[in-house]
DNA sequence: ATGAAAGCGCTAACAC
DNA sequence: GTGTTAGCGCTTTCAT
């Protein structure tokens, strides 16, 4: 068993850290001074002040933020939740989501606050409260819906400030920060279908929330062209390139006919050029692609990939503004971020 | 100007938070009761604790980790530090970076501690100094050594307890953990000789320690196989695409003969594959391209991308562990971390 | 303008 | 076994 960190006797033996009262014994005046002076309080003479800063500065002392936020009753600390798939373990590999975890980085220290960036198993969100409860956060932001719809509504109805990242869905009780995925999905599909592509296949678990709603922009777009939907074009992959391989793999082997597709992620939309190429199809000639995020990637793949963009810098503003509403009382609505179709060689006439 | 947040007000507002006298009070028994069965200590009776913790557990109270660690001089937060370097221009976008960034978020929490992700201005490293300081953290990881290794022995000389991604220097006073880059460069480079290549580009900045390394194996690599390093070949581009570009457009308009590009990072060398194929030139026939870090994105461009493979959750362990080696007041000696050659097709014979 | 003292929520001697 | 008490490092009345 290693000892234990971070405690005293550790400290003792580097260095033992400078208090308030050091300074105030240096300096010759009380603690209260010493505090006063290091907040900048009219209350104490200027030039007492000063001397104090210096000395405090000199020293590289810092006051203590744990006692001081324990006695203000306060705490800066904004946590970031992503939640993991206890069967796997697995951590976040999806380029999406850790490009929006720096877009929250970005802003939660742009208002002053600390990210505090914590994985959680998500069968066990009740670790989520405790982040709040034992007042280790103010409050949360978490990055993947996926299934837990109602598991995050409980955690709501026990009034805990938390923002969502994902799709607004019906009977929702926490906010959620979301991109327009019914518009995403009709945007891409509408796009093809002005190409002239009329079997079109969507790629992505529509038991996903948002992957629900862009298939339902898809289906209107279908619908709005007078296109029937067909059922055997909707492919439910999960976001798994190997899934996604073989399901288009499948479509191709089955001889079942389509002109487009339309991913649910970058990857995805990659994957299936792929296999496209592999089966000897060309992109866009035989079949026109879509992916959904405009990640960097789409510019580096061959051909360059159409995306649906979603404004990243922008999420993690928004997350962090409706969280901070909320923590002022007010009720912060749900967000949908605009979402616009970036048009590549992959989908181009 | 906005309310303050955290405060006792707005909780008040809210729900006020549970304390433990609250639980004290309910349960008829004495403060230092309660903690001592939330705790788990022996010292109370079993009945008695477990009424205390299911009465706990039903009212949702969790103890308060800030009261509990100021008490108990503890603290279990590790500071992982992204400076942003406005000269590079390379920040938490990049996607080695973040990725990164997530194996450390596994390493940290499975050690049971606490990550803080904290973005600071490089040209006032200090601000890292304060995380520690003020008992915010116990300790840093440092993301982006950059050309601050001067200002990282002076954070070091100040004894604070901090490791960093990146190459090991001389007169290094702080710890790294990096990936062996003299070996990196020096793969790369045989691989292409073994091709064949003799006039091998590459592309990157050697002001940056871990790029003069690769560097450095990369014309030792030369060397070996009797071929003269060429100073026109070595681009010292920064980590940037539009740089990238430029650069390699330019060797091809100057006439500048190659046959082969290493970039830095897997984007410096898709972006070289960009440029050459819009200037008719064939990857890898008549020129091969290897890069580094050998992120996911190497397969799906076209052709796949051979590439320096980096292990980055070895990388996140490594760096954690150092860390907490370095608290418990041993000596953290500088950590290689093996890299190996992953071939595909853009440098396949 | 400055100091003494109380207290933020918790733990750990030290009593009994 | 359980309660009483002191104190972690800070801020803030309340005195002076």
């Amino acid at each position: 068993m290693t000892p234990p960190l971070g405690d005293k006797r550790n400290n003792d033996a580097a260095r033992r850290r400078l208090q308030m009262a050091d300074i105030a014994r240096l300096a010759g005046v009380s603690v209260s001074t010493v505090s006063r002076a290091l907040n900048g309080s009219e209350l104490v003479n200027a030039e007492t002040r000063e001397r104090i800063a210096t000395l405090a500065r000199e020293l590289n002392y810092s006051i203590n933020l744990g006692a001081k936020n324990l006695r203000l009753q306060r705490n800066h600390t904004i946590a970031v939740v992503i939640p993991y798939d206890a069967v796997s373990r697995q951590h976040i590999t999806d380029p999406f989501f850790l490009s929006i975890l720096g877009g929250l980085a970005d802003a939660i220290t742009d208002r002053g606050y600390d990210m505090l960036l914590s994985r959680v198993d998500a069968e066990n969100l009740d670790a989520v409260a405790r982040l709040v409860d034992s007042g280790t956060a103010i409050g949360v932001v978490l990055i993947g819906q996926w299934r837990h719809h109602d598991q995050l509504n409980q955690l709501a109805a026990r009034k805990l400030p938390i923002v969502v990242w994902g799709a607004q869905l019906p009977q929702q009780m926490y906010c959620t920060v979301g991109g327009d995925n019914v518009r995403g999905g009709r945007l891409a599909a509408e796009h093809l279908l002005q190409q002239g592509r009329k079997r079109i296949v969507f790629l992505g678990d529509p038991q996903l929330p948002e992957v629900g709603q862009r298939l339902a922009g898809y289906r209107a777009a279908l619908v709005a062209a007078k296109v029937a939907p067909r059922a055997e074009l909707e492919l439910a992959v999960p976001f798994e390139v190997g899934a996604a391989r073989a399901a288009v793999a499948s479509l191709l082997d089955r001889k079942i006919a389509f002109d487009a597709v339309i991913g649910c992620s970058d990857l995805l939309a990659i994957s299936a050029m792929q296999v496209l190429r592999e089966h000897g199809r060309d992109v866009p000639r035989d079949v026109a692609v879509v992916g959904y995020d405009d990640m960097p990637l789409t510019n580096y793949c061959d051909p360059p990939l159409s995306s649906v963009h979603q404004p990243v810098p922008e999420a993690g503003m928004q997350l962090v503004d409706a969280l901070l509403a909320m923590l002022h009382g007010q009720v912060a609505a749900p967000r949908l971020l605009p979402v616009e179709l970036v048009i590549r060689r992959s989908s181009a006439a």
